[in-house]
DNA sequence: ATGCTGTGTATTGTATACAATGTACTATAT
DNA sequence: ATATAGTACATTGTATACAATACACAGCAT
C-alpha cells in the first residue's frame, strides 16, 4: 500500500492539503489507475477525518482524475484508449490556437524566457531524469501558452493536460524521441518569433501527432 | 430572498439534488452574480443539513459558477468584461474546430435532425418566448456538437457554454437579432451538408463574433 | 449442484456537534 | 473625534455519530 503523507507546511484548508496529496499520488503512478479510494483508510492514513478527504476525492472527481459510482465509492480513474485519442483530438486544436495567439501576443521577455526554456529542455534531456525532462517541457509549453493571456484558455489546457500527464511520462522515457521533441520545439518557437501563424499551428499539431503515436505505440490499453 | 425548491421524485444523492437546485437558480438569475451562498441558511431553506448543501456548493465552484474564499464563503460567481471575451475567445477556436468536425463525422440521421433543428428554432423565434428560442438554440447546436463523437470536447465545451448562459440569455431577448441568427444557422448548415471545412469554420467562428457583439452591447459590466 | 433468501459487514450518505476564524461593533484611551 | 483593542457573533472548517445501502457469504430449499 501507498504510503501517503501530506505537507502541512502550507497554511490550507486540510480539503486543499489532502487535494494536493492524492492528485500527485495519481499523477505519479504512486496511486494506479483502478485503484479504490476509501475514505476511512485514506483519512487513517493521512490522519485526518473523513470530511476532507471526502471533499478533496470530489474535488479530483470534477478534475477528471477519480471515477466515481455512487453509494459504491471512489476509484482512481482509468482512460481507455479512444478517452486518450478525444483528449489529443482538443489539445491539437487548443495547442494550435495557443500558437496562433503566441504569435500576435507573445511580448519579448516572454520570447527571451521562451529560448532559455527551449536551452534548458535540451540540456534536461541530456540528464536522462524523466522527472527533471518532464518538468523542462512543461515549463517551455507552460510560457506559449501564458503568453496568450487567456486566462480560460489557460485553465481548459491544463485540465485536459492533466488527464494523460501519467501517460506523457511514459513516453519521455524512451530517448530515442528526444532528438526529435527538441528539433519541433525549435520549430514552434522559430514560427512563434517570425509570426509565421501557419506554420506555428502546424508545428504545435504535429507536436502532438508525434506524442500520439509515441504513447499509443508504448501502452497498452485494456479495452 | 429566493424560494428554492428541491425536485425530490428523482432518486439521487441530495448532494446532487442540491446542486442541480442551485445550479437552475444560478442560470436562471434567481441567485444573482456576487450574492452570499450560506450554507445553514440554504440548507435550512431546502430541507437538509449542511453536508449536501456544501458538497453542492464545492462542485459548482468547480463548475466556475461559483467563488469561494476559503473561510470566508461562497457568492454566485460574477464575470468581468474581459472574462467574457476570454470564455468566448476559447469558445470561437473550439466551435470552428467542432465545425470542421461536424463536415467530415455527421451521419446522415443527424444531419436530419440538424435540418429539423433549425427550423424549430426558425419557428421558436417567432414565440417570442426567450427560454423556447434559448432551448431551441442549444438543441441546433447541441446536434452539431456531438456529431463529433468527441466526449472530452463536448463536456469542454459545455463548460464554457455554461459559464456564459446567464448572459447569452439576456441576448436572446432582442428580437431584432433574430432573422440574423436564423441566418447564420442556416450557412452552418448548409457548409457542414456540403463538406466545405473552411465555410463552417468561418460560419462558426461568425456566430460567436456576432454574440459577443451583442452581449457586449447589452450587458453592463461594473469592471 | 444450483439458485434463492436472509443476515452481517463494509462503505458511503447525511446530520450534527464542536473548533477555528474572520468581521463588526463597542468601549476606551489619546 | 479618532484610532485601537477587545469581545461577541456569524460563518466556515473539521470531526464524529448515525442512517442507508450494497455486497458477500452462508444456509436452505429444490
Amino acid at each position: 500500500m501507498a504510503k501517503l503523507s501530506l505537507n502541512m507546511d502550507e497554511y490550507l484548508p486540510l480539503r486543499d492539503v489532502v487535494f494536493h496529496a492524492l492528485r500527485r499520488a495519481i499523477l505519479t503512478g504512486e496511486l494506479v489507475p483502478g485503484e479504490r479510494l476509501m475514505e476511512i483508510h485514506l483519512a487513517q492514513q493521512l490522519g485526518v477525518s473523513r470530511t476532507p478527504v471526502r471533499e478533496a476525492i470530489h474535488k479530483l472527481e470534477l478534475e477528471g482524475l477519480v471515477s466515481m459510482i455512487p453509494r459504491k465509492g471512489a476509484m482512481v480513474a482509468e482512460i481507455s484508449e479512444h478517452g486518450l485519442k478525444d483528449v489529443l483530438e482538443v489539445r491539437r486544436a487548443l495547442d494550435a490556437f495557443c500558437a496562433e495567439l503566441a504569435c500576435e501576443r507573445m511580448n519579448d521577455e516572454e520570447k527571451e524566457r521562451l529560448k532559455e526554456a527551449y536551452e534548458a529542455f535540451a540540456k534536461a534531456t541530456e540528464t536522462k531524469d524523466t522527472t527533471v525532462i518532464a518538468k523542462a517541457d512543461v515549463d517551455f509549453h507552460d510560457i506559449i501558452i501564458n503568453s496568450t493571456g487567456n486566462e480560460r484558455l489557460i485553465s481548459t489546457i491544463n485540465n485536459l493536460a492533466e488527464q494523460i500527464y501519467r501517460y506523457r511520462f511514459e513516453y519521455l522515457k524512451d530517448e530515442s524521441i528526444h532528438k526529435g521533441l527538441i528539433a519541433e520545439h525549435k520549430m514552434l518557437m522559430d514560427a512563434i518569433f517570425s509570426k509565421n501563424i501557419e506554420e506555428a499551428k502546424r508545428a504545435a499539431s504535429t507536436h502532438i501527432d508525434n506524442q500520439e503515436k509515441s504513447i499509443l505505440s508504448q501502452i497498452h490499453f485494456k479495452d
